[in-house]
DNA sequence: TAAATCTCAGGCCTTGTCGG
DNA sequence: CCGACAAGGCCTGAGATTTA
């Protein structure tokens, strides 16, 4: 299943066909000019790795490189041999091609610096539009052709260019806290963001006071129940979970970046392939979950440095390879979140986190969460308790526990629990329990909550529990196309991670509600669904023109636990 | 021109602040 | 005290940009 010991390793295993000549050719000085104009990069050591002693190599990472692939024509590292341990990539630009950008950009510039400017370090980055204009090496040419020079040297790469009223500040990257200390006047907003305080706060406004004596017969509620655990369809069958050993995932990042320093030495330019991921026609649904097409070269994806394309998130890559095995060593374990702080000025955005720590999921052959990235947001309630590894034990049975996201460490599950219920929204999830649904359903079940979207670590624990404990799982949701897209996340898995959906997916959790034809029947307030949603609707399922949300049900104190749940259970109106 | 990549926006939730 | 708003945190997908 995984490519650690298969015979698929081949295909995720980096190719180091090609030489330097073959992806950045020599310039040909005849045909193009270049311009002076050279940018400097900081080099960052991937990792300090003292397995066998190896002294690891100092790969090329570009935080902020401004001008476009098509500007740079060559590429060259000088190690200077710096006391941090960095070395500085020199690039020349070609001005051929894109003269023209270049010279805007200059000319919007000097325009700039025809006003007054001030330079401090005090600042950061405010706006990421404003710092493209260019990079601190351009800026100091550009300033000396204006005759003005840069009053203090120790800034870094990313530079800002404030307008006010009377000129222009120009900010360089540094910490949000010391940006507060400069820029309150402009941007109070920023100062909430430093300032911590958690009072937890559940919304239940939208309760009435109204309460609804209908109710289903205890006894044939049992029975119903009981049949439905019966029911074979509903459970999760043989499958097993896979436990990876880390020392594994770790000897493979190694060799991987064992082979990028042998071909470096040996002055030829590596190449990642990975499995190309995010697109709709690469993935089957089979086996009842979303797959990755069978493996097919036209499907693969290469990464290679310098290449003009994937330079940058080849370097990222390496750079996070580093890394993971870092914290599969220290057996540290981080959030996307926590990674893109720690990482901050290397990155323009999170989003470059998230791609890059896929691209390693899939060149690794393994989920996140075995690489040590969690993410943990989901809660439970119910008949459950949790064994670790360290002796400890977790009782559930308190309610909104948060999942916990050191999985891997649980090494038994005790529950007698009936069924699991999964909620969308954390308010119904609240609202169920205060509604006391645990005793009013007759029957002990564990409930779940991935507030929205489920997040991996969530899917990883409803998968583990309803394969472990052989449960059968219900899940409810809005009847909009948010919901239903939720509810296909839990059954099938996502486009994204469909090379993960084997430890993900649970294909046999069922529809329990609301659908959108009982929008009508239970008299929930409906809003017309809008153009945007249709077109999004036409790629995903078609319903009835109307939407509503669960919120719709909760007509009175507790209509939900004690007339929708029961009844819909008791009838087995599920999907 | 098609494909690959990047950026931005949207959904779900949370907490914290501010003004009525 | 409550609602509006804006931030963080998770996810997805569309469209813009760039390359081959």
């Amino acid at each position: 299943m995984l490519p650690l010991d298969s015979e698929q390793t081949e295909i995720f295993e980096p190719s180091f066909e090609k030489t330097l000549d073959d992806i950045a050719p020599p310039l040909d000085k005849n045909q193009k000019t270049t311009i002076s104009t050279q940018t400097s990069f900081e080099i960052f050591t991937p990792m300090s790795m003292t397995q066998n002693s190896v002294a690891y190599p100092q790969l090329p990472y570009f935080p902020s490189q401004r001008f476009t692939n098509s500007q740079v024509t060559e590429t060259s590292i000088v190690n200077e041999n710096r006391e941090d341990n960095s070395v500085v990539v020199s690039q020349t630009l070609n001005s051929q091609t894109d003269n023209t950008d270049i010279s805007n950009q200059r000319a919007n510039l000097l325009e700039i610096l025809s006003h007054d400017i001030t330079v401090t370090t005090d600042g950061f980055k405010i706006f990421n539009n404003l710092a493209k204009v260019g990079t601190v090496k351009w800026l100091e040419t550009a300033l000396s052709t204006v005759g003005k020079s840069v009053i203090n040297k120790t800034w870094k790469n990313e530079v800002a260019i404030m307008e006010h009223q009377n000129g222009y500040d120009l900010y360089v990257d540094k910490t949000v806290k010391t940006a507060l200390e400069c820029f309150t006047k402009e941007d109070t907003k920023i100062c909430k963001i430093i300032k911590n305080g958690v009072v937890p706060k559940i919304d239940l406004s939208y309760i009435s006071k109204q309460d609804n004596k209908k109710k289903c017969s205890v006894r044939q509620l049992k029975q119903s129940i009981d049949t439905i655990c019966a029911n074979e369809d509903l459970l999760s069958g043989c499958e097993t979970i896979q436990v990876i050993d880390k020392k594994k995932i770790q000897s493979k990042i190694y060799d991987i970046l064992s082979k990028i320093y042998e071909v470096f030495e040996n002055n030829k330019m590596p190449c990642l392939v990975v499995r190309r991921s995010y697109k709709a026609s690469l993935c089957v649904y089979e086996n009842e979950r979303l797959q990755c097409a069978s493996s097919d070269a036209g499907k693969l994806r290469k990464i290679h440095f310098p290449g003009k394309l994937c330079c940058r998130r080849f370097c990222r890559l390496v750079y996070m390879l580093g890394k993971v095995y870092n914290l599969l060593e220290n057996n540290q374990k981080l959030t996307k979140r926590e990674i893109y702080y720690q990482i901050k000025h290397l990155v323009t955005n999170q989003e470059q986190v998230n791609r890059v720590v896929g691209d390693i999921s899939q060149l690794v052959g393994v989920g996140p969460w075995d690489l040590n990235i969690i993410s943990h947001s989901g809660l439970v309630y119910g008949n459950l308790r949790l064994f670790w590894a360290s002796g400890e034990m977790t009782n559930c049975n308190t309610p909104a526990t948060l999942i916990p996201y050191d999985l891997d460490e649980i090494i038994e599950i005790h529950s007698t629990a009936n069924f699991i219920l999964v909620v969308e929204k954390e308010s119904i999830f609240h609202k169920l329990l205060e509604e006391d649904l645990p005793n009013k359903l007759a029957r002990p079940f564990i409930m779940i909550t991935g507030k929205g979207v489920p997040d991996i670590n969530t899917r990883l624990f409803l998968k583990k529990l309803s394969t472990m404990l052989k449960l059968p799982v219900f899940v409810l949701v809005d009847p909009d196309l948010y919901g239903i897209r939720i509810m296909l996340n839990y059954r099938f898995g996502t486009i994204t991670n469909c090379h993960l959906s084997e430890q993900l997916a649970v294909p046999n959790a069922r529809w329990l509600g609301v659908f959108p034809s009982e929008i009508a029947k239970f008299g929930i307030q409906f809003q017309n669904i809008t153009q945007r949603e249709v077109k999004a609707i036409n790629e995903t399922l078609k319903y009835p023109g109307k939407k509503g949300s669960i919120e719709g049900l909760v007509k009175n104190n507790t209509f939900l636990s004690e007339a929708y749940l029961p009844v819909k259970l008791f009838n087995q109106d599920f999907i």
